[in-house]
RNA sequence: GUACCCAUAGCUCAGCUGGAUAGAGCGUUAGAUUGCGGAUCUAAAGGCCGGAGGUUCGAGUCCUCUUGGGUACGCCA
């Protein structure tokens, strides 16, 4: 909500008071829930009140009531219908909205409402078996954007991952690796570590196939090794460490980082822990075969097993560790795990669990279920082959953008051809997959998303780039405008009054984000800044101009436009391109 | 079988707490360049918002039922 549709709510609150007093009528109506809502059309107004809602009270249609409301405001009020619409003056909008985005920079947008909190926010969470793919990539991208979303909304973040290096099918790599490996590393097959390893968990796979002991050998693995066996433990400590290794190289090229990274192995003892205690305190029982379990009919989740009937831990169980471990670590007020939606029914089973074992602060955990990324041909399968491995994808793409420089001859005029086209890539992709909404299923289509006309993140990096380079010539020839001076009542043209109401909008739009945990808001929003300001100066010459005076003003709301969308960019994990 | 999610233009997606004639992009068709980067812009065609009831002054939005799709319900993670 920005300010001058504030002030409008509060005319409009005070003018249907008025009427009601004219009328005798006890009615009051508090500012806030007022509705408020644009016009269809931009030359109706800019802001519209409906008054339906107050029929009731005055006992006349809502188009009379609108009358009687326009007729105690000024000339810049209409009824319409049933609607009260303003026109709102945006100059003098304008005036102090520029003036703001100019010196809060990169601040503009942000706000308080989070006031402090602390809010910890998980994702990613690789296996160290094998590498990311495109899922992950869908799993980063919202963690890292709502992370820095709930950051500008004023909250305190410590963005955490979970890397699972344990369990039966990280033996199973390392088994293969053991018999077909001879011996091989990174450094000397010039892989990265998690395809390496990767390589070995899929020749598992085929293996098994061939060798029925193959799945036994992997469970006497996994009881080796938790055990302490040492040759095994030193095969798990190298092999985790050629994966993390590769998967962090990924995170680098994707932009995503981490304050604290939580190893999985390290945390499941706590959960064991916490289930015994629990079971002490009776809200679990044992079965006869020493397996625990917890009884959730009550609250229709069935019963879950929490410890296997050798002892051991399983995924559930280690959740529960985590959690307290990082609660201990950092009291946060918030937790968010951003985990696909497969796994609903584990995280109710979660919450319901912690909460029982009476953490006040389990009612503070939220999922953050976000749908699946198929392609065009359909879903992906890791058993046919078809998951696209998130390395590989970043390439593609890179060699799109890279082509697609070349074609239009602009590789001389980029300074870094390589640099430009991976950031050209990295913004195709963050923004094709923020652009719907998380809990949505969706399809990625890779040639689509790199188009540099639609709906895309290189339109959007385009637009950037467009407005960065008009700012250039105008500080080569400022003198030549010297002399003119800012004046935004000389911004009348339809699309000026857009631009300005837009970015008026912008801090609204970050905090709807934030409250949503959505931030194809913010996609949504610079895409309409971007079609808006192209449309704009297509007719509207910024730099060739007569006055002044206008040639200063419109460059001040360039200016404006440009901060707004680095600022949203950043929180998209786009990167910002002064050329391309 | 039970629970949860989804269904809007040929395709991919928007549509905020219910509000004026349901919007974009791609694709299709027709246009615009002595112009700040045409990687652009303009316009047209394209919809029983899966279906049926209901609540409401008003429903794509809320409720019930129904159809179709997805996911979960492991001593896997």
């Amino acid at each position: 909500m920005s300010t001058y549709q504030q002030n409008w709510k509060k005319k409009i609150a005070g003018a249907l008071k008025a009427v009601a007093a004219d009328r005798d009528i006890d009615f009051s109506v508090e500012e806030d829930d007022l509705l408020i809502e644009k016009p269809p059309k931009p030359e109706m107004g800019d802001l519209a009140f409906p008054m339906f809602p107050y029929a009731r009270f005055f006992k006349t249609s809502p188009g009379k009531i609108a009358k009687q409301v326009a007729a105690k405001m000024g000339s810049d009020t209409t009824a319409a219908g049933p609607y009260i619409n303003i026109t709102v003056d945006m100059g003098e909008v304008a005036e102090d909205l520029l003036k703001q985005i100019h010196e809060e920079g990169e601040e503009f947008g942000r706000n308080t409402s989070l006031n402090g909190q602390k809010i910890m926010v998980e994702f990613s969470c690789p296996n160290t078996n094998k590498p990311l793919h495109l899922g992950h990539l869908r799993n980063d991208t919202i963690g890292e954007s709502v992370s820095r979303i709930l950051f500008a909304n004023g909250a305190c973040i410590n963005k955490v991952n979970l890397i699972n290096d344990r369990g039966i099918h990280i033996c199973k790599s390392m088994l293969a690796y053991k018999k077909f490996g001879e011996g091989v590393t990174p450094e000397s097959s010039g892989k990265k570590g998690d395809h390496l390893v990767g390589g070995f968990y899929v020749k598992f796979g085929k293996w098994s196939k061939e060798d029925p002991s193959a799945e036994e050998q992997a469970r006497e693995m996994l009881r080796l090794w938790e055990s302490g066996d040492p040759e095994v433990t030193e095969l798990w400590n190298t092999m985790n460490r050629w994966t993390i290794e590769g998967i962090e190289e990924t995170y680098k090229k994707t932009g995503i980082s981490f304050d604290k990274k939580y190893l999985e192995s390290e945390t499941y003892f706590r959960g064991r822990e916490l289930v015994h205690e629990g079971l002490e305190k009776e809200i679990f029982y044992r079965e006869e075969d020493g397996s625990v379990w917890i009884d959730l009919n009550d609250v229709k989740l069935d019963r879950k097993v929490l410890l296997r009937s050798d002892g051991t831990t399983l995924y559930l169980t280690q959740d529960i560790g985590t959690a307290v471990a990082r609660h201990d670590d950092w009291p946060f007020e918030r937790l968010i795990y951003v985990v696909a939606s497969e796994q609903q029914y584990h995280f109710q089973v979660l919450f319901e669990v912690l909460s029982r074992l009476g953490f006040p602060w389990a009612k503070n955990l939220h999922h953050l279920s976000y749908g699946m990324v198929n392609l065009p041909e359909g879903k992906m399968k890791s058993r046919e082959g078809t998951v696209v491995d998130a390395d590989d994808l970043v390439a593609e793409l890179t060699g799109m953008a890279k082509e697609e420089i070349k074609s239009k001859g602009r590789d001389e005029e980029v300074d870094n051809l390589e640099a430009t086209s991976a950031k050209i890539a990295l913004g195709a992709l963050n923004y094709y997959l923020l652009q719907v909404s998380p809990t949505k299923d969706m399809i990625f289509n890779p040639a689509e998303s790199i188009s540099f006309n639609g709906n895309t993140g290189p339109y959007l990096q385009y637009m950037g780039a467009r407005i960065s380079s008009m700012l250039r010539k105008y500080e080569e020839r400022k003198e030549s405008y010297s002399g003119g001076k800012v004046d935004s009542r000389l911004l009348t043209v339809a699309e000026e009054r857009e631009l300005i109401k837009l970015l008026a909008e912008y801090p609204g739009i970050v905090n709807r984000a934030g409250e949503d945990l959505n931030p194809s808001f913010i996609a949504a929003h610079l895409y309409e800044i971007c079609k808006t300001f192209s449309r704009y100066y297509h007719d509207n010459p910024v730099l060739h101009n007569e006055s002044k005076d206008l040639v200063k003003t419109r460059i001040h709301l360039s200016g404006a436009i440009l901060q707004v969308l680095k600022n949203g960019f950043f929180l998209l994990g786009m990167p910002f391109l002064p050329t391309m």
